[in-house]
DNA sequence: AACTATTTATAAGA
DNA sequence: TTCTTATAAATAGTT
């Protein structure tokens, strides 16, 4: 534009190319901030150079995430919008299910009852009879377990060495394979479980059997 | 610029704002273009008109959202990631919650009980039991609540006018203030808890005396 | 939207 | 880089 026009086209001269590139964008970046204050405007430029360089303009009144934002707004598009309100349904879906599980999870613990009807509570009560029965079996099999493996391993000492009970100076619990010394049979004969009135499944009177 | 010069500060005049607008627009998007060819740049230029209308330029070999995204890289700037990465730390805890609140529902439903140790399945028992009870208990204040007001009704009525079993046509339902005809009282009267190995506190059997 | 006198931007040279 | 300056380009005010 001076000194002889120019074609626009790419300038091959790497360095003529650079300082074009220097001189022409402090061009826009003035042009653009006058146009920020002659007419009220909020301009934002980013400009990448050739060589991988970045440069921005953006009006003192605002920032460059505001303009982001009112160009996805304005335009409708979801750049990343679209994932972001996606996460917030995902969130939002978690956050009830969790709601749920935790009500359900407070009814079995015999809290928040009075929402329910009393069918509902006795389907629950059924419900969870079956599912104590279960457990109680669960741990009758484990203790009638322990209890064979402590038999057996005896018998084997007996068998073998006749060193069992001499040399491990009463140490019962590596015999049922606890090395950290933290047997759950004798943690369990410690701490029998208390009477209570609710306590009338053969399973619990069998554990007191095995330990005591 | 011309027939005059300037002075670079808001333009009063709505009108002249808005020509100066479009005409200095016009003028720094063909710099940009021509700065694109040029200099092999890359250019977004996103403005914001005092009126709201929104008008960009975006150099062909390129898109707006590449431009923010390597905007971002380059600077280091969160704009949004930083609350999309919250928001996936958010939901994988939130699911991590989720997946402990229904693996402790579905040992308190009688599965996946091979985790647990005897003492897990001890305390987990004792917990179920005690829970249990209070779900009885609520069941059994419920029914005889219900009762209580059976008997005042037919009490009252008796009393009170001496038309109530008769007129009724046998309607105890509506005795019960259910006008949906569903009545639980009678739901649960026709549908008892069946005989269960394991149903042995006093708080159901309470329920059969009622009812039948 | 077009015109045009003038200002501004800038290409090439130093 | 920065400065200079001839000249191209942009544009303020007018029509």
């Amino acid at each position: 534009m001076a000194r002889g026009k120019i074609e626009i086209k790419r300038i091959e001269n790497s360095t003529n190319r650079q300082v074009t590139y220097s001189k022409r964008r402090n061009g826009i970046f003035k042009k653009a901030s006058e146009l920020t204050v002659l007419c009220d405007a909020k301009v934002s430029i980013i400009m990448l150079s050739s060589t991988g360089k970045l440069h921005e303009y953006i009006s003192p009144s605002t920032t460059t995430k505001q303009i982001f934002d009112q160009y996805q707004n304005t335009l409708g598009v979801d750049l990343w919008s679209y994932h972001y309100e996606r996460m917030q349904e995902n969130l939002k879906k978690l956050k009830d299910v969790n709601k749920n599980l935790r009500k359900e999870i407070r009814q079995r613990m015999g809290e928040h009852l009075s929402d329910l009807s009393v069918e509902e509570l006795r389907d629950l009560e059924q419900e969870m009879e079956s599912s104590l029965k279960m457990v109680r079996d669960r741990k009758v099999r484990n203790v009638e377990q322990i209890h064979k493996n402590l038999l057996h391993e005896f018998d084997a000492r007996d068998r073998d060495q006749h060193y069992g009970l001499v040399d491990n100076g009463g140490d019962y619990e590596s015999v049922l394979g606890f090395s950290n010394g933290s047997s759950p049979v004798f943690a369990l004969s410690l701490q029998p479980n208390p009477p209570n009135d609710l306590h009338s499944g053969v399973g619990s009177d069998l554990t007191f059997t095995l330990l005591e």
